[in-house]
DNA sequence: CTAGGGTTAG
């Protein structure tokens, strides 16, 4: 009896030594991070070959450790197997759970738990878990339940619900309360909490500028700062944009991190000061810190943004030269941002290959890779890389959607971002922007305005690039005034918006409106960019105004530093050659620093057909010839130009040129909008219903107007240089079958609106100005981008078509 | 067992 007690005792102290030799050998294995998880897990195989059956807290640390490295699944399948597992693994799990985004499973658990065993741990857990997850609601009400429950909440408490408050709050009341909730709980002068409370105020800094200085008294006044304390306050002024705030902080400091330097860096980048970011980069190596993966990564997509594809690639040789690892190897963000450099470079399949080559993928690789396909116009190539893709988030379905839009391809355009909310998907600000802009291609105005409607509902009334968009849509619809209402409205305007509106003047034949909202735009301070000067230029050619647009090229170098790029040039030659001053032009063309390629030739070849300058028309002609033989405008336009001149044969000839070189002409439509529908013309459309009446019509109307005396100064106007016997009847385009159509069916004093997908042919612009003056009616037709507007026998544009 | 900063895709 007395020796069974023994041999049971011995047995006893023996399983608890081998407990205990366990527990040391688990606590030696975890401290060293992942990587001896393996080791961790080799000692419960150990346990398990030699029967000891793990409980208590060498269960929990087993079960931490498998949750750790990712294996949950069997961590739950462990702690399943405890009769009554303690809060302890429960919150392990619940942890785990939050990590991985499974809020559900976490909040069973949760649930699971009775409210006396709950402690200020487990909700800790669970709190991070919403804020974590972005769901700053959850979090703060879970913080108010856990004090209902009579719990103290800790510094891990309200570290973990400040940090969920900065995801949600929105006005600087709130900031306030959750301060005085914070010295009520007397962890006011804990750091942790400290950085979390300055962190919180610096993101309602967004609201109120004089949080931002609140947030520097609380930093000032922190008896010790840690690391995140500086980081925070830097990363603070980073994001407000004040660099140079930022900049005098991370100066002060005595001792630099690492982090501090990425955060620098990072600020550089994101705020398009690529040359600090690489100032700071080099400092970096001279002053002997070490990189890591932050720092490339940033420092690559630095490059990336700027175009320094030189840099980039010195980087990207640097790592493989210093970090001895295989290039798969290198971390995610690196691979991903290595493949955004490439794509930007213009190198996708290069890219492509950084992409094949990487051992691990997410969603923001892949949606490199897709915006590196959408972005080089290989759309096929996209529409593939998108079905196949493992997932999808916002930005691939923007991404998608506005590569769609911007390869002329609207209609795809749309019924994406309609598939995007069927799958329940609620698009962001940008995905309305890319919908926006398919149906400015597009011509839709009507769809155009409901996406407005929708855009408004959802909130995103102030979103700058769907104004940007909106702004656009209305302006290539036709509708100024509404492109003109949204320009008021915009909050907050970019350099985009401006040029946005002065384009849409422009293209209206507006060109002296135009040219204020221009000066306006200077006197408000905002600096013109490229695209500025394209717009202010054209809509001084369209307005005819040679002067001032000689100006202001010769103020782009001198006033704002941009060189004049080569469509510049030819928006300079088109504005010349309209006016026909030809020497002018002649000579710019030969003193320009480079050589001229197709738009200049082709500006100078659209002016010679206005004026009938033959033969410069023809030497213009032959250089696109050679440019781009396949290009159908060079042809139309050649021709037209003989046309014009009343060379039939020349014309004809060109025709045939144009057939046997096997050059197809792009199919030309027109469409209009009459009641809610919307009608379509092809060139040569029979097979439109009412294309019989509209015929008759245009045959009627032919005749009236040479009744009336407007016979055009060249027959062309009732001529198609390929139906020349048609000598009365007004030929087919698409754009007067449409307009005809318009002036058949919409009631009388209503604006005959028409939209064309390309450049409206000569012959139709005089047309509409003789059928305007017949009819009495406006007629607006869209050219291309722009805008005609035709009353009373004259066009807003002047004749500078 | 629980918290907080810096990276990547338009």
């Amino acid at each position: 009896m007395k020796n069974a007690a023994l041999a049971s005792s011995s047995l006893f102290t023996d399983v608890r030594a081998t407990a205990n030799r366990y527990a040391a050998l688990l606590q030696l294995c975890c401290p060293q991070g992942p990587k001896s998880y393996s080791l961790a897990r080799s000692v419960h195989a150990h346990m398990i070959t030699s029967g000891f059956r793990p409980r208590g807290h060498i269960l929990n640390r087993l079960i931490d450790i498998y949750c750790k490295s990712r294996n949950i699944a069997y961590a739950r399948h462990l702690f399943d197997a405890i009769p009554k597992p303690d809060i302890v693994a429960r919150t392990t799990l619940i942890s785990a759970y939050s990590v991985e985004g499974s809020l559900k499973l976490a909040r069973e658990l949760f649930d699971g738990t009775p409210v006396s065993v709950r402690d200020t741990v487990s909700y800790n857990a669970m709190i991070t878990g919403y804020s974590h997850n972005g769901d700053g609601h959850s979090a703060v009400k879970l913080f108010s339940d856990m004090r209902c429950d009579c719990l103290r909440p800790d510094n891990f408490t309200l570290t973990s619900v400040l940090s969920a408050l900065v995801l949600i709050v929105d006005d600087e009341l709130q900031c306030q309360q959750f301060h005085c909730t914070v010295v009520k709980s007397g962890l006011e002068s804990v750091v942790s909490v400290l950085n979390a409370l300055i962190s919180l105020y610096v993101k309602c800094a967004g609201f109120s500028s004089s949080l931002m200085n609140s947030a520097r008294r609380l930093f000032d006044a922190m008896p010790e700062k840690d690391e995140l304390s500086w980081t925070t306050m830097i990363t603070g002024y980073v994001k407000r944009g004040d660099l140079d705030a930022a900049r005098k902080l991370f100066d002060g400091m005595t001792e630099k991190l690492e982090v501090a330097w990425n955060a620098m860096i990072s600020g550089y980048v994101h705020h398009g000061f690529t040359l600090e970011a690489l100032e700071m980069f080099k400092r970096m190596r001279s002053e002997g810190i070490q990189f890591d993966e932050f720092t490339y990564t940033s420092i690559l997509s630095a490059c990336a943004n700027a175009g320094l594809f030189r840099h980039g690639k010195q980087v990207h040789a640097y790592i493989l030269r210093t970090e001895a690892k295989p290039a798969p190897d290198f971390s995610l963000p690196v691979n991903n941002a290595l493949v955004t450099l490439y794509w930007k470079n213009g190198k996708v399949d290069q890219a492509r290959r950084v992409f094949d080559r990487m051992l691990e993928r997410d969603l923001v690789s892949w949606n490199a890779i897709l915006s590196g396909y959408v972005n080089s116009g290989r759309i096929d190539e996209a529409k593939i890389l998108f079905e196949e893709m493992p997932g999808r988030n916002l930005l691939t379905w923007t991404v998608m959607i506005s590569g769609f839009a911007q390869n002329g391809l609207g209609e795809e355009g749309l019924r994406l971002f309609n598939r995007m909310r069927i799958e329940g998907i609620e698009p962001c600000d940008y995905a309305f922007t890319g919908a926006i802009i398919a149906c400015a291609g597009l011509g839709a105005l009507e769809h155009g305005r409901q996406l407005h409607a929708l855009l408004v509902r959802f909130g995103y009334d102030s979103s700058l690039s769907a104004g940007n968009a909106l702004m656009t849509m209305y302006a290539r619809c036709g509708a100024v005034e509404a492109a003109h209402h949204v320009f008021l409205t915009m909050p907050y305007m970019d350099s985009v918006s401006w040029n946005a509106m002065i384009a849409a003047l422009g293209q209206h034949g507006h060109g002296a409106q135009a040219l204020e909202l221009f000066d306006r735009m200077l006197k408000e301070g905002i600096l013109p960019d490229r695209i500025t000067f394209l717009t202010v230029l054209s809509a001084c050619s369209h307005a005819g105004l040679v002067k001032q647009g000689c100006a202001y090229f010769e103020s782009m170098d001198r006033i704002y530093g941009i060189s004049p790029g080569e469509d510049h040039y030819a928006r300079l030659i088109d504005l010349l050659c309209r006016a026909g001053k030809f020497s002018e032009a002649k000579n710019v063309i030969e003193t320009m620093p480079f050589q001229p390629g197709a738009p200049v030739w082709e500006a100078l070849l659209a002016g010679c057909r206005i004026h009938g300058n033959m033969d410069l028309g023809i030497q213009a002609a032959e250089r696109l010839f050679e440019l781009m033989p396949k290009h159908d405008g060079t042809y139309i336009l050649l021709s037209n130009m003989y046309a014009n001149m009343g060379q039939w044969g020349n014309a004809a000839e060109v025709r045939k040129l144009m057939r046997d070189r096997g050059v197809k002409k792009e199919p030309g439509c027109s469409w209009i909008e009459v009641g809610s529908k919307v009608h379509v013309f092809l060139v040569d459309d029979t097979m439109h219903p009412e294309v019989q009446e509209v015929y008759r019509y245009l045959e009627k109307l032919g005749l009236e107007m040479r009744k009336l005396g407007y016979i055009p100064d060249t027959k062309y106007v009732l001529h198609d240089v390929e139906s020349e016997h048609k000598e009365y009847a007004l030929s087919t385009h698409s754009e007067k079958l449409a307009v005809a159509f318009g002036l058949l069916k919409l009631p009388r004093g209503a604006t005959v609106r028409v939209l064309k997908n390309l450049r409206i042919c000569g012959d139709c612009h005089t047309a509409f100005k003789f059928m305007s003056k017949v009819v009495e009616r406006e007629i607006v037709v869209r050219d291309g981008k722009r805008f005609h507007h035709f009353r009373d026998g004259e066009c807003s544009c002047g004749n500078y078509w």
